[in-house]
DNA sequence: GCTCTCTTCCGTACGGTGTATCGGTATACG
DNA sequence: CGTATACCGATACACCGTACGGAAGAGAGC
């Protein structure tokens, strides 16, 4: 599991192959599966384990629901980055909740003990500000890519899009490309800044009459789900 | 191209070979690539001509830009569900920007025209609901997978999970897990509220002193990068 | 010591992937 | 007519996950 999860650090989640972790260890490829069943299961050993980097000490939890909740998910962001291959792990494919991750969970609503929500209001909190966090880490992660294309050797990309944004259909993000402000606020500001945008919104619903609040909550938290159309499967 | 997307809706991203393509059409392998030359461009082509089903047409977009922003959004995420490869494809792998992701992106920034922010404050805000959705969605996309699974054959992952947070370390995920009321909000409640906050978070900053507004935006706009520890490489 | 069983290791093989290389064919143009 | 160009396709290579079956060693009972 340590040479998988280093060669993932290091090379990226395509490169966990069985054979290479064989390799790393002075081993055939075979002999792994003495071991492990399938290789999926390998990787679900590694997604908790490395889940575990994200529980906060409890006695280090602030009292505060806010910073709470928001230190637990700048360290979910951080460890995420420091691990690349989980997060696209958790876009490609089903990652199945280990121990650690559920540790974690109960973490998150024991943050929002303050906040005196129920249940399953506390889990929709949770489950708005990870979604968040996660949209923001597999984008910071592409814009990574994308960054080290350009600086490492052809830098075709921007040249590509300012010529694709010249024309008058563009007259919103031809200026913006141009002015060269585009990529410029770092993606800590970006995380941070829409981070607080939610939590000032769950803030501000809390306790609003119709908002989130006792366990009683309805009206504007109950939403008529043929709005949007399509059912899930 | 139409052939590599019937496939990737109906059978997944990891379903799209050039093999597979290939047998799809009558012809080898080999021959894919007198028309492209990599599979990678492919991918890209796909995921341009599938994001313009994103496209609103610009008359239908409502003056307000709440309701503006919410239905580019609402009809982003079903676009995402209705193609779970692109889901797939953003988390797994960088996707480039084609013409039609621009023209999107371009749209985002007119439905915000209502707001009067300059133009960098404009892109933050689509970037945060952007991030939000696609958590939504790639958590969606999970939930369905795992829910699947429970639901056709074996159905082992519910009492796993019963078992594992029996203890008193989940004094607040056990009986919420118990109750049975863990995934009953809908994907599409969950998504709403969560936009919900977000836009109040958004509105409520719009015009506040010190908040998002004007051309000239400072204090809590801001942030002290140093507060998070980690550069971003 | 001998045998029996069990765990671990590993060599081989199968069917899959993307694609480099090269040879063949059909069409268009001077 | 010759030739250039575009397309098709067969083969091959290196890689993947893993099913199968055999080899080597450890411990137990006699």
């Amino acid at each position: 599991m340590a040479a998988a999860i280093e060669i993932g650090d290091t090379e990226g989640l395509a490169a966990i192959s069985i054979r290479r972790i064989a390799a790393h260890l002075g081993a055939r490829a075979m002999s792994l599966y003495t071991h492990i069943d399938r290789k999926e299961d390998l990787l679900d050993l590694m997604a908790d384990e490395v889940i575990s980097e994200i529980l906060v000490a409890d006695a280090e939890l602030p009292a505060d629901w806010r910073e709470a909740i928001t230190r637990i998910t700048r360290l979910e962001r951080q460890v995420l980055l420091r691990h690349p291959w989980l997060t696209e792990m958790i876009g490609f494919q089903r990652f199945s909740p280990g121990p650690n991750r559920l540790h974690h969970l109960e973490q998150c609503l024991k943050a929002l003990d303050g906040l005196g929500l129920d249940g399953p209001s506390a889990i929709r909190v949770v489950g708005a500000v990870t979604h968040y966090m996660l949209g923001c880490v597999i984008r910071e992660a592409s814009d990574a890519d994308l960054h080290r294309d350009r600086c490492g050797g052809h830098d075709e990309k921007l040249p590509y899009l300012l010529a694709l944004t010249e024309g008058p259909e563009f007259p919103r993000l031809g200026p913006l490309l141009r002015a060269g402000s585009f990529v410029k606020p770092s993606p800590e500001q970006r995380f941070e800044q829409g981070l607080e945008w939610l939590l000032d919104g769950i803030e501000a619903s809390v306790g609003k009459p119709g908002g989130l609040g006792g366990p009683a909550h309805r009206g504007r938290t109950t939403l008529d789900s043929s709005q949007t159309g399509t059912g899930d499967s």
